[in-house]
DNA sequence: AATAAATTTTAGTCTTGTCTAAAAAAATAA
DNA sequence: TTATTTTTTTAGACAAGACTAAAATTTATT
């Protein structure tokens, strides 16, 4: 159907238009680690192939096409994540790699009876919600640590950043999703968080109370 | 590590090799519904990256180094077969064009771990056996049915042909791996045999018989 | 508003893998 | 053994996707 490079355009495009209305096309090639100069001639392809639109200096945006490739493509890779931790034994600083590329295989048939397979999963490992069939899937209002007010409380139930690095420097401090997190104190200087969890105290910085996001609790 | 191409030589290459001492590139072209300048250019790839030897006019075999990647690949596409067929639901029939695809994702934990999760399979759906780890595998002697003598017998343990037309065909007149076949007749002048099966006699053509494999029993 | 800075696009090049057409080599036939 | 046919390679072109450098446009600044 569509390449490799085209779906993961789509992908990058997806993620970055969540609330703007254009996404730029430093801001792709940034993400992307690629160059504008490449960024501008995929999008003139995708929207030749009606899967976005591109408005030349000012932006692009998905078609509604587009976003529907999009989701599909967010249900394989959030499936794979989650056979990956539950039946192949990765933890969750394993799975993205190997999830990248599994994404790409094409068969329906394949994607649907993994879904059954692993029971329907709502959530993949870093607590993203998983696409149904039809595209469909519920957007958690995501209230990241670094907003918190002091001595407000939350349930982990995603991560921004889902690097190795970061996710290992979680596991050692014994954060996971579920963990309860409390605000005990934000530094106005540079924003550390002086954190509370069900384990022990710490302090973390801006960087990663930015990408810590809470369902927030009384 | 290899492109998606490479690899896709590499395994043509392997299959081509048994017995023959060199592929022509002719061969290869064929089975692969490519050109043969094509071919000849992959090659002279292939000898550069030392996977192949590769003599101009002559032909082609693969290094050590070549039949290690290719017996990795081979590995990995039964696996992911038996996967398919234990795990998800899928005939037979359906595995071979979603396998070429799987086959060339990278992630030895991911493979190994497969390995575990279907018990260390021997053999695949369509009764190939599958290297292990180091690459090592039992090589079983085929006989195919058109290489019977009258009232000989045997037990399927393979196909040759794995297209979706043929399995169904097979399916159809209940023929499976372990089937119990016992030649009846051949027909000399073109090849037709008389089979038997546990369920039934009937006649296929020499193609057919080319294409079932036995252990032959007394 | 005019200039400077940042962003984006264009033009041209490169790599991978493919193709066609023509040339070269090998195999076959007379 | 020479001629013919088949096989294989070379030469040149093309598409996808990426890059650099330069030009064009937009945004920011004075």
């Amino acid at each position: 159907m569509h390449s490799v490079s085209e779906e993961n355009y789509i992908k990058t495009i997806y993620h970055l238009q969540e609330g703007k209305n254009l996404v730029s096309t430093n801001d792709i090639a940034g993400r992307m680690s690629t160059k504008a100069s490449s960024v501008t001639d995929m999008l003139k392809k995708l929207a030749e192939k009606n899967l976005a639109e591109y408005i030349p200096y000012k932006g692009t945006r998905l078609t509604q096409n587009g976003i529907n490739c999009a989701t599909q493509i967010i249900r394989k890779h959030r499936l794979w994540e989650v056979f990956l931790v539950e039946k192949l034994n990765f933890s969750w600083d394993e799975v993205h790699e190997v999830a990248e590329q599994l994404e790409h295989i094409q068969s329906r048939k394949l994607i649907d009876e993994m879904d059954q397979l692993l029971g329907f999963p709502k959530y993949d490992p870093h607590g993203d919600p998983i696409p149904d069939a039809q595209g469909n899937y519920e957007k958690i209002t995501k209230t990241a640590v670094s907003q918190l007010e002091k001595g407000q409380k939350g349930i982990l139930t995603g991560v921004l950043d889902t690097s190795t690095r970061f996710l290992k420097y979680l596991d050692k401090h014994q954060i996971e999703l579920g963990t309860p997190i409390e605000l005990i104190e934000k530094e106005s200087f540079d924003g550390t968080c002086h954190i509370k969890t069900d384990q022990k105290e710490i302090h973390i910085s801006k960087t990663t109370a930015d990408n810590l996001y809470l369902k927030k609790i009384s």
